[in-house]
RNA sequence: GUGGCUGUAGCUCAAUUGGUUAGAGCACCGGACUGUGGCUCCGGGGGUUGCGGGUUCAAUUCCCGUCAGUCACCCCA
C-alpha cells in the first residue's frame, strides 16, 4: 500500500500492539539472558565504515547503510555488533574478569531487498561468551538461545537446534585430501548441500578437485546425523576421531543443561560468515516454514584480527523479525493485558476537577488513572473507560456515595480515597 | 542486483463485456436509548481507484513506465 507519508522500505512503524510484541520479545530476551548471568551493554549505531570494511573478505560490506557525514566522515549504521563488542572487549580486555559474558538488543541495519524475514532494520539479541575455549562455554551458549524458546513458549516438537562443526568439518575435508586452499569452496556447497540439487552440488565439488568417492563421501555428510554416524564414515582418521570426542563431551553439556532433546547433529550447517572457527548452530522451527530463527558458534580469532586482543570467543544472533513473526503464528503472543488501572468518571458533569483530584491521588500512589478531558454523560464515560482497557471504574457520584466497579464483572464497591 | 505476482477508504473486499456523483462490512466521530460501558438504532467524516503517461467519446477496468508491497534467486543477521 503505498501512501503518501509512507516511511523508508524495510523499516517499521510500531503502533501501540505491535509495540506490545517488541517489547514482549525484548523484555523475554532480557530475563533469560540475565538468568545465565549475561551483563547488558550497547555501543553507537552509528560506527565508521571502516570497522566493518577492515576485515576483507566480509560479505556484509556490499550490504551496509552508509553515507558520508557533514564532516566528511565514512560512516555505517551497524549491520551486526560483533565489530563493536570486539573493539569494547579490547579496549578494556586487560581489566575484565574472564570470561566475559555480555549481551545486548541492538537495531541493526543492512541496505538489501527486503522480503519474508528479512527488512532493512531489526532488533537482534546478541549474546557472547569472550576468554572460555572449551566447549563447556559453547553449550551455555547454546543452552541461552533455547532458554529464550522455552521462554516464548516454545519446545523442542516448535524448534530445533542444528548444530555442526567447523573444525570436525575441517577434519573431514582434511581426510578427504582436499587442499587447504579449497576448504571454503567445499564449505559453501556444502551449505547449500539440502537446497541444491545433487547433480549441482556434484559438479561444484569436482571444481573444487573432489572427484568420484570423494565427492560422494561430502554428499553423504546430509545422512550423518549422529556422533556414531560419523565416527563409522572416518573411523580411520585420529584428526576426526579427537574432534568427535570433543563433541560429545558438548553434547554431554547439552545434557546436562537440559536442552539436549532440541539438538540435532547436521554437518551441512556451515554459517555464512567466515570467522567462525568452531562449533555453529542454527535455530529452526520444526515445521520448516521460516527461515533461521537464530545462529551463531565460535570465532576464536576474530577479536584478534579485529580489536589487536587474542582471545577465543563465541556468540549468537537472534533477530526479532522471523521470531515475531513464528510466535504469531503459534499463537505464543500474549494478550495486552490492563493498559490501565483506573478510570475516573463523574456523574455530575459539571464536578470534572473532582475527577482530577481522585486521578491525581491515584497517581502520586503509583496506579495508573485517565478520566474524561471534556464533558460527557456517565454512558459516555464507561464506554471510553472500557475502550482504555481499564480494570476499575471509579464512579464519582452526586449524591457522594463513591463506588469503584469492576469492569470486567461488573462488581461495584464503595470507593474510598487509598483504594488499591 | 535479477525475475514472477500484486496495488480500490485505516482494515477485509465490491463495482455487469471499459459506461452517470466508486459501494459495503468492520473501525473511527457524532446523536438517540436523559444517565452504571460492551447491545440496538440513526447520522457523519474519510478514496483525484499508488503515481505518471498512452489508447478511447468514455479507464478502477486495456497498454507502457515508475514507485510500493510480496515471493523466489543472490546473499545473509
Amino acid at each position: 500500500m503505498a501512501k503518501g507519508a509512507g516511511g523508508l522500505p524495510g523499516f517499521r512503524d510500531f503502533y501501540p500492539e505491535e509495540f506490545a510484541t517488541r517489547a514482549f520479545i525484548q523484555e523475554t530476551w532480557r530475563a533469560v539472558a540475565r538468568r545465565f548471568g549475561f551483563s547488558e551493554y550497547d555501543g553507537p549505531p552509528l560506527e565508521p565504515l571502516e570497522l566493518y570494511t577492515r576485515k576483507s573478505g566480509d560479505e556484509i560490506v556490499g550490504q551496509l547503510y552508509n553515507f558520508t557525514d557533514k564532516g566528511s566522515r565514512e560512516v555505517a549504521l551497524r549491520p551486526e555488533m560483533t565489530p563493536t563488542l570486539a573493539r569494547m572487549v579490547g579496549a578494556r580486555a586487560n581489566a575484565l574478569p574472564k570470561p566475559i559474558r555480555w549481551f545486548s538488543v541492538p537495531q541493526l541495519f543492512r541496505y538489501e531487498r527486503q522480503q519474508k524475514g528479512r527488512l532493512r532494520e531489526h532488533f537482534q539479541l546478541n549474546v557472547d561468551i569472550v576468554g572460555e575455549a572449551d566447549v563447556t562455554a559453547d553449550a551455555e551458549l547454546l543452552a541461552v538461545a533455547v532458554e529464550c524458546m522455552r521462554g516464548f513458549g516454545l519446545g523442542a516438537s516448535d524448534v530445533e537446534a542444528r548444530v555442526s562443526d567447523r573444525q570436525l568439518l575441517l577434519a573431514i575435508l582434511g581426510a578427504l585430501g582436499v587442499d587447504a586452499d579449497r576448504t571454503d569452496a567445499v564449505f559453501g556447497v556444502i551449505d547449500k548441500l539440502s537446497r541444491q540439487p545433487r547433480d549441482v552440488s556434484r559438479a561444484k565439488l569436482a571444481e573444487c578437485g573432489l572427484r568420484d568417492a570423494a565427492a560422494d563421501r561430502v554428499l553423504e555428510l546430509r545422512q550423518l546425523a549422529s556422533v556414531d554416524d560419523i565416527r563409522r564414515a572416518f573411523a580411520s582418521d585420529a584428526a576426526v576421531e579427537e574432534r568427535l570426542v570433543e563433541l560429545e563431551r558438548y553434547l554431554g553439556y547439552c545434557e546436562a543443561l537440559g536442552v539436549r532433546d532440541f539438538v540435532r547433529l547436521d554437518l551441512t550447517i556451515v554459517r555464512g560468515l567466515a570467522y567462525y572457527t568452531g562449533i555453529v548452530f542454527e535455530l529452526f522451527d520444526a515445521r520448516g516454514e521460516f527461515r533461521a530463527i537464530c545462529g551463531g558458534g565460535r570465532y576464536d580469532t576474530l577479536l584478534a584480527s579485529l580489536g589487536g586482543v587474542d582471545l577465543p570467543a563465541l556468540g549468537f544472533g537472534m533477530g526479532d523479525v522471523v521470531l515475531g513473526e513464528l510466535l504469531k503464528a503459534r499463537g505464543q503472543i500474549p494478550p495486552a493485558a490492563h493498559l490501565l488501572e483506573y478510570w475516573v468518571a463523574v456523574e455530575d458533569q459539571g464536578r470534572m476537577v473532582d475527577a482530577m483530584r481522585v486521578a491525581t491521588d491515584l497517581r502520586r500512589r503509583g496506579h495508573s488513572a485517565e478520566y474524561a478531558l471534556r464533558p460527557a454523560s456517565l454512558r459516555k464515560q464507561l464506554e471510553a473507560a472500557g475502550k482504555a482497557g481499564a480494570r476499575w471504574t471509579v464512579i464519582l457520584r452526586a449524591d457522594g456515595q463513591h463506588v469503584v466497579k469492576d469492569l470486567a464483572s461488573g462488581r461495584e464497591k464503595p470507593f474510598t480515597f487509598g483504594h488499591g
